[in-house]
DNA sequence: CTGAAAGCGCTTACAG
DNA sequence: CTGAAAGCGCTTACAG
């Protein structure tokens, strides 16, 4: 490959100054139609396109942003990451992917790159507790959005699930089938997501009033193993529940394999809705009741107001709070009349 | 935020010309230990991180690559982002994220980003047949490496699926629980990974002697709807199928929908065998026999190679194949005998 | 309106 | 061994 043309070169070739080959191909210059020519044959002729990193460097923003998520193989997180991504395309801003495995040190680097103006901000998913470190890190950054959990302590604007309203109108659902033992299989304790959703999920069987009862809430790590074995402990100590209430789709999938392993069905044995949607809920027999997150909307407001942040600077910290929606289907039926589930 | 410290503010504070600083910072000069401390000390009382920005440019390099896939919240593709990813990240390189939707002209802008040096290579999966677009953008471009699918005609380096064996594989398998009449929904005959697969059943159905018979091949977009309606039109224009390959995920998702609402069941009606293995297969019901593609080897192959192509220049245009492995799961089983789907 | 020149923050060939 | 200076390829305040 030939040596790249650089705006000199389109210069030279059109017979104008460099000042004026930018300003055009910027769009804040009007030229005579003539000279206008020069340069646009130049540059097809000698293929230009700007150097990114020096127009990054001279104006010193790069229309980036850094894209910091735990997951990116877990569907929830890809799904976001797809909604954040075509946001930013469509804002002219590219993605830069930061997968850090909750490891803090990643998260930091990226924090970093913020400072340093590697890129114009951050989109931040973290999905672990925070031991300080990464508060400190974050102290006077800038142009950074949370999004799905928050930074305990932090008061970063950020975009999350109403996951409180989302557990009341799932545990209502479940309630009002006529369930009275019902178990939660929630996050760990740290997250938002998983407070705000037990608490919701408190809060509901309290108000259906005496005799519902929350059996047990089991706090797991939102994954398929914490899922299987807490499934376990529940029908082993618990075999009064007639309905579960899961935290994510792991949890539940993860529930999935204990029940098909001591043959227990969903539906006629026991009621299930899960939370978050992601996985492909309506082809299991029979199709799950879920809370669905709304990743779409989330990521997209998360990124807009990212955006926001970085072209008119700081605003008030501000939380925007995104519906979930209970998605029906049939996981959820009356309880058997005499349940005990071993 | 106070401003961003630079080498400069190191260099005076350390009382050391800036390039001792940026020697020293980046390994290549060994300082009396007075020196090294007088320019450690002023690194973390600035918090002096250097800009990438600045550093590529003088570079030429950004040690950065660019991801250019058609989708991410795909598991597929979202699975082979993360080993992409992670392998990136181990050999200290940065990840731009371009989702294309298969879309020419996004394609067309991340090639043109190795140009302007904007990524220091592209990995890149295109799930469209070119117009000759692609060929065209691709002309002379270093450090372009393929994944997943090839672009017709060209000669550049790449990672692929043993497709065909994988197909032989997964038909022969069909074949020895009994199967005589099989079909295959497969995917677009313009694409690499479905000419070949559709080739190895064919190779398989030849090779298992006369009586056996490939009842039908549906050329389908990779899509839960193409596999909702091709299995539609097999099940009413041949009922005599007993077994069916599928080309992907999405494909046998769509064929399951339409089994579920025609009453015919895995296993007992009909078995099957599907390409990709990245849903969770194993919690259907029955657990879903199929060829895994192995994306960890293919993402981390690839960048690897892409890396090589960087850091070593242009080799000989070179293909790595990666097998497929099946995965016998149950939704193989003998034919039944007088077998009718409807 | 147009252009020469400084500046963005680094790296590195060159000279001392 | 160390540093002044040029250079990476842009943008933009400033002068004409």
């Amino acid at each position: 490959m030939a040596r790249k043309a650089t705006i000199k070169d389109v210069s030279v070739a059109a017979n104008v100054s460099v000042t004026t080959v930018s300003r055009y191909l910027n769009g804040s210059m009007r030229l005579p139609p003539e000279t206008k020519r020069r340069i646009e044959d130049a540059v097809s002729t000698l293929r230009y396109t700007p150097n990114p990193l020096a127009r990054s460097l001279s104006r010193g923003r790069s229309e980036t942003i850094g894209l910091v998520i735990p997951e990116i193989a877990n569907p929830f997180f890809a799904q976001l990451a797809a909604s954040v991504e075509e946001a930013a395309v469509r804002l002219g801003y590219g993605v830069l992917l930061c997968v850090t495995l909750n490891n803090v040190d990643r998260e930091i680097d990226y924090i970093r790159r913020i400072e340093n103006k590697h890129v114009d901000g951050v989109l931040f998913s973290t999905n672990h507790p925070d031991d300080g470190r990464l508060l400190a890190a974050l102290k006077d950054v800038p142009c950074f959005v949370l999004v799905d959990e928050d930074i305990a302590g932090s008061d970063f604007p950020g975009v999350f699930a109403e996951n409180r309203e989302g557990a009341v109108a799932a545990t209502r659902h479940i309630v009002e089938a006529g369930h009275r033992k019902i178990a939660m299989l929630s996050g760990p304790k740290t997250l938002l997501s998983a407070e705000e959703r037990r608490q919701g999920f408190h809060e509901a069987i309290a108000a259906a009033g005496p005799g519902h009862e929350a059996v047990a809430v089991f706090d797991c790590a939102y994954t398929v193993e914490a899922g299987e074995a807490a499934a376990e402990q529940l029908l082993q100590r618990y075999p009064e529940t007639t309905a579960i209430f899961t935290g994510s789709d792991e949890l539940f999938l993860g529930m999935l394999k204990t029940f098909r392993r001591q043959g227990i069905r969903i539906g006629p044995d026991i009621s299930v809705v899960t939370c978050d949607d992601v996985e492909p809920l309506t082809l299991f027999e029979p199709p799950i009741t879920a809370l669905r997150q709304d990743l779409p909307k989330m990521g997209t407001s998360a990124l807009e107001m990212l955006i926001g942040e970085i072209t008119r600077g700081p605003r008030l910290p501000r939380q925007i709070r995104v519906p979930m929606e209970l998605v029906r289907r049939q996981s959820v039926r009356a309880p058997r009349r005499r349940m005990r589930l071993k």
